[in-house]
DNA sequence: ATGCATTTAATGCCATTGCATGAGTTTTAG
DNA sequence: CTAAAACTCATGCAATGGCATTAAATGCAT
């Protein structure tokens, strides 16, 4: 169809981000001691406000089953979340977000919140 | 400002950019043993129609300028590009497209068109 | 002209990711 | 009830990327 608009969404969509991306790594990591994927983590769980098991956030967050089940190990190497194996079926494994993934995760949101609306805030849908 | 609108945006562009990557590393390696950052120096080279300098296509592309220095060394020894030091700027490196790097890059530009078509047509601008 | 700061690209090192696989559990078919 | 198939999560492995550093070349100031 409108080869032109695709290619150009394709563009802003890569620029916007990377440079999203490259902010967040930034202000999370040197701020609160997390990466963009650990803060989607913890930000879904907060969202639902109850426990999540290991595959509902596999559909939430844009990760393979394997690099979540790692986000999900380090997270819990930090204390910000605790992994239990699931009562009903026990393949599964429930992540439960502690209190201090809660406190983490209420100072780290401003921050993202920041980073993602100076860039994009004041800018055209597609950018030139 | 509009919190929601950034919130939403953001995960517009998480969600494309995942579904993307992804299809590009699997029709573009499986079609045509590109992945997408090798796609994306080639294209840029066949857009500007000259050579290239190192640092023009890092302005360019969304990578570091050490992580494009390894794409256009796999290019290199794909014989798809070739490093030529710069002339006037001994320190600079020109990147020229081979004949094979054009011929690849006119096979896989029909593949990456589709794939983004397929994502962004029919969807409206904020999909749920 | 000489020495120092700057620029440019490549490389060492490490973190993160995805794919393929593995171990344990549940479900299904017979 | 048993065996096979399917499911769920963790892990080995290799690829990719970024940061910090290096080596070489250039520019600038004295």
């Amino acid at each position: 169809m409108d080869e032109r608009f695709v290619v150009d969404t394709w563009h802003y969509v890569l620029g916007k981000h990377a440079k999203a991306m490259c902010a967040l790594e930034r202000e999370l990591g040197d701020r609160h001691g997390l990466g963009p994927s650990e803060f989607e983590v913890l930000d879904r769980i907060v969202h639902h406000d109850r426990k999540l098991r290991i595959q509902e956030l596999c559909d939430e967050v844009h990760l393979s089953q394997s690099a979540l089940s790692r986000v999900v190990a380090r997270l819990e190497k930090a204390s910000l979340v605790s992994r239990v194996v699931c009562d009903d079926d026990r393949r599964g494994v429930v992540v439960c977000i502690t209190d201090e993934g809660r406190t983490r995760h209420a100072e780290a949101l401003p921050t993202q919140r920041a980073v993602l609306s100076q860039i994009f805030t004041d800018t055209p849908a597609l950018a030139p």
